[in-house]
DNA sequence: CGCGGTGTTGAAAATTGTCAATAATTGTGG
DNA sequence: CCACAATTATTGACAATTTTCAACACCGCG
């Protein structure tokens, strides 16, 4: 039993005895700046299954990261028409490109109950002073967050649909197993249709790929349970577009 | 004839004197504090048509603004395919998301002769305890690169060609009129090969989309000159789909 | 003046989307 | 706890869009 599991749904916890610590604050400080770091995070919040990160929660004032659980973000168009643009697991930012004025365009809702740290921007400045490189960490989430969004686009704008869920599954077994999770047994939160979405196809399209890749045996899937099974050959396929680090 | 097309390849002007001020650097400062802004760019840097901004010039330890001309941001994959994922012109930031050791990945050419202003970010930490919100300025060009990112996702994800190439023409022409060129009668400095790249299609039907929009009397073009006639149907078709502001 | 890169257009092929029917699963309220 | 509804997922047949392959025209530049 992973004690992880158990973990995040603790709201009290200090940054410097979170697990996911390397992940989300600048690593090489003193004793002092760490424990300085703990007042960065001035609350936690829940979010249940379904509901938005937004309104009273979100706003640009503050960033965001993932302690537990699971998000999309998906952009709203004029038309109704959404697509998703993201997911993020724990340590991952959160609508660092979303601004207030944006809210009704841009949504972030949770695929499992969660937990987000939140990071107001003054709190930030306030502690500039006594940790030189937070500045600099701070542009290094926002550089992170433009590096996923840049892979995003390398396969919306030039793979087809094998190519395609070839690379999200095997970018979703990479950023599990960077979690400590498993890389070969996963546990879709996501459904077909905001894969697809995601993925800039349609949700049968999504279906049929998986239903190609399971023929084949590159992979085990029974609804969002999904088992690799040939991962040389996902890679073979994704042709190795893989950006994720 | 218009002073703005050559004031720019002055390298050496102020960056208070600079008719882009307004675009780049934050407002509301004091004089003293705009003063001390000037020493913020500690270069600028030609780059000819064809040449990328790379190697030499390109580091993370600063980050660029196009003070003169036009750019594509090109991110390549291991078997040779090659996305555009952005133009930039004027007052716009580079590279905010690459970082060195993306080199190869990733490249910045000039569509035309170019210059940018070079602002380490060592000088920013420097300036920071003078003029309290450079720090949160520059995380505002950040996001304003992810909320950029954000609508290129959109149309590669969830567009058809027509609505692709008409965003694109819209887009663009804000962008110019934001700029004080025309919106109307626009010098197109991109390939149709790039357009179709950025836009996730191939340049045949990047042509054939543009052939029934000059058919249905939407645009004028020849070659790389472009007349936008009828805004108002490509509005329509391209569903208000900007997010450009 | 010719050559390479760029751009256009046509016809056929391939991929993906659309529509529809059905099954399985989850959520909800009595 | 069951039954019903709503959501999610799969699959097939057909339609539509986009790509591919090919031929050709055009500019611009040495």
């Amino acid at each position: 039993m992973d004690m992880r599991l158990n973990i995040p749904t603790e709201l009290n916890i200090a940054c410097s005895k979170c697990l996911q610590y390397s992940q989300c604050m600048p690593t090489g400080l003193n004793e002092y700046e760490t424990l300085r770091m703990d007042s960065l995070v001035t609350q936690r919040v829940r979010i249940k299954k379904g509901n938005d990160l937004y309104r009273n929660n979100f706003s640009d004032k503050s960033m965001y990261i993932v302690r537990a659980g699971c998000f999309k973000t998906v952009i709203s168009q004029h038309d109704g028409r959404d697509q998703v643009v993201g997911f993020h697991m724990s340590g991952e930012s959160l609508g660092l490109g979303v601004e207030q004025s944006n809210g009704a365009n841009c949504k972030i809702s949770a695929l499992e109950d969660s937990v987000v740290c939140v990071i107001p921007f003054v709190k930030v400045e306030e502690l500039a002073n006594a940790t030189n490189d937070l500045h600099s960490h701070i542009r290094h989430l926002f550089r992170v967050e433009i590096k996923r969004e840049n892979s995003v686009m390398l396969f919306l704008g030039s793979m087809n649909s094998e190519e395609r869920v070839a690379t999200f599954l095997l970018n979703l077994s990479l950023s599990h197993e960077a979690r400590g999770f498993s890389g070969t047994n996963i546990n879709l939160k996501m459904s077909r249709y905001d894969i697809a979405s995601y993925l800039g196809i349609k949700h049968e399209t999504v279906s049929r790929t998986l239903a190609k890749f399971i023929k084949g045996n590159l992979i085990n899937l029974n609804l969002r349970l999904l088992k690799i099974v040939n991962f040389k050959a996902l890679h073979s396929i994704a042709n190795d577009g893989i950006l994720v680090d």
